[in-house]
DNA sequence: CTGTTAGCGCTTTCAA
DNA sequence: TTGAAAGCGCTAACAG
């Protein structure tokens, strides 16, 4: 593979010429642009940019650390990130922890020696650890999706316990009284925030009485699990569920068919998160709906804002958290009306 | 941020022997090596991974290029390459094309800058440009999920023709005729083998003479378009569709409906891929399954192999093309013993 | 406008 | 078992 001194003596200047040239940067003459330009082109020439951030100290590149790929929300996340820092002239790694905070200590270590310019990270749980060794190597850090205790550093996030509270009420309002929460593992902040919006609901409903919550984790095995535990016992069973995600939800529905119950006739619900649109033909649940893409895409913003405070060495503006409203969409799967 | 010579400096040693620590390499005693390690466990030393790859030329990062990570089929195979070659140490870069061909040229080049060890492309079309330019540069490449017309490189990919044969033929045998298919891009390899399938499964049953073919995208929007070309006019309307696709399958269901079908009552319909099972409380489609994450797996494991034998440079084993079997899963949308 | 010098942080090669 | 020297490929800083 050729290397800039190839490339500079086949044009017979200097390896330093050829760099302005890639670079676009400093004065180079049109004459010595066209012998650089063609000694590139016969040469292959890529330029190696380990060398050039070796020496220049910025990669460009940044990373999405987050638990799962495959669950859409975070798929569209991905996105977000991908075509906002694409557009800024950032690559993108992408990390899935899978939930668990070792795997999450391992990539921010990795990324960390990769020198990533910045870091986007959905913490798996509500050990700060990797956030602390971040911060003390001094990379820029945003934290996207969850709440963490540190409050030295950025947050975007959805309004959690604004839209559990929405759907809780919601429910109430048609009629119902026994609403359980089928939510996710108790250190990740939405799992949380989720089933204190759901509370403060039933509380400020005068339901506090029949608040019945399950933690677990934001599968669709967990939603089974949970439903299966839940109405296995025929007796005072809820008349509604609100599932704490998308596939929580999935696996409700499921079991509850399974168990015999129909939705909404027997047991009505409602559920935070969407599937995307073009995955489903007819959308069946009434959903408090994130904008994931967004969120992504202000992660990026908010990151590649600070990656340049930070070569600036500006003086470091206020930490922020944003919260992203939600969306209500009422759908079939609540029923509607109904006499108990 | 420490460098290994701080580390050195504090530990009493050279920067080699600090280097043979992190690395594991070379014979290191004891108690220079506990040294070693409270030195970095001190300085919070974090290696630089750029300086070690500028001169061992390896970067342990493989990139996957492919269209579209919002697509739960790519999304998969992410998963699968992604678990793969973490499991081998090696890191992974993602990159959407969109189906883009220029944007395919901008990522391999920025690949290829970046010095990565290997990449596994989903060509965006039937350009081999940016496969030329990869490897000119001599860098490892697997080709997934899509033929190419060059012969010098391995492919991974499933039974597409085989797949679509067997989709065809089972509406055939349940008694339908006027089977239509709704495909993607022309110059995409999946597109046009589904088509061939199709195609020889109608003349193999004698019905040639009902052959309609419809080319598109693999987006529900594109399913959609097609469904309303092809159904608008209510003469001789097909009896049954076969999509291409999960998302034309899914655009199609719905424009479908929308123009007064219902499906399977009036017709029948059949498609390649499967939206994932935890994402779906009742999968509906009949359809024969790929097994993307399996796809992702062994692109990974055969790229990872090219890469450790261009290290060795041992002679170049013979490029193979492995096409995987696809399954095929009778579901409620093709009806079944339908009267004509 | 062009070039020289030095060095980013690490590891390979050779020597002790 | 440890270390010194050299250099990976590039660019910042300075000089001309």
């Amino acid at each position: 593979m050729a290397t800039i001194h190839d490339v500079a003596k086949k044009a017979g200047v200097a390896p330093i010429t050829v760099s302005r040239v890639i670079n676009n940067s400093g004065y180079v003459s049109d004459k010595m642009r066209k012998k650089v330009n063609q000694a590139i082109a016969e040469l292959e020439y890529v330029p190696n940019v380990l060398a050039r951030s070796l020496k220049s100290k910025r990669t460009n590149t940044i990373a999405l650390v987050f638990t799962d790929i495959t669950n859409p929300f975070f798929t569209m996340i991905a996105r977000g990130v991908e075509d906002t820092a694409s557009e800024a002239g950032f690559n993108v790694i992408f990390c899935n922890t899978d939930e668990s905070s070792d795997k999450e200590n391992k990539y921010t270590q990795l990324l960390l020696q990769k020198q990533v310019d910045g870091i986007i990270l959905v913490p798996a749980g509500s050990n700060t650890q990797s956030i602390n060794i971040i911060q003390r190597q001094k990379t820029p850090l945003v934290i996207l999706d969850r709440r963490v205790s540190c409050k030295n550093v950025d947050v975007i996030r959805s309004d959690s316990e604004g839209g559990a509270y929405q759907l809780t009420k919601f429910l109430i309002e048609i009629g119902h009284k026994r609403i359980c929460i089928l939510s996710g593992r108790k250190d990740v902040s939405t799992a949380e925030d989720r089933l204190k919006g759901y509370k403060r609901a039933m509380r400020d409903h005068g339901l506090a009485d029949f608040i019945q919550c399950s933690y677990g984790r934001f599968t669709q095995e967990s939603g089974s699990q949970q439903t299966k535990n839940i109405f296995s016992e025929k007796e005072n069973c809820p008349t509604a569920v609100f599932a704490a995600n998308n596939l929580i939800a999935i696996g409700t529905l499921i079991t509850l068919g399974d168990l015999g119950f129909s939705v909404p006739d027997d047991v009505a619900m409602v559920s935070f998160d969407d599937i995307p649109e073009n995955l489903v033909a007819e959308p069946f649940f009434t959903v408090v709906r994130q904008a994931p893409y967004k969120l992504g895409q202000k992660a990026t913003q908010v990151l590649i804002n600070r990656i340049k405070e930070s070569r600036n060495e500006k003086t470091t503006k206020d930490f922020q958290e944003i919260v992203f409203p939600v969306e209500f969409i009422e759908r079939a799967s609540s029923g509607k009306n109904i006499d108990f």
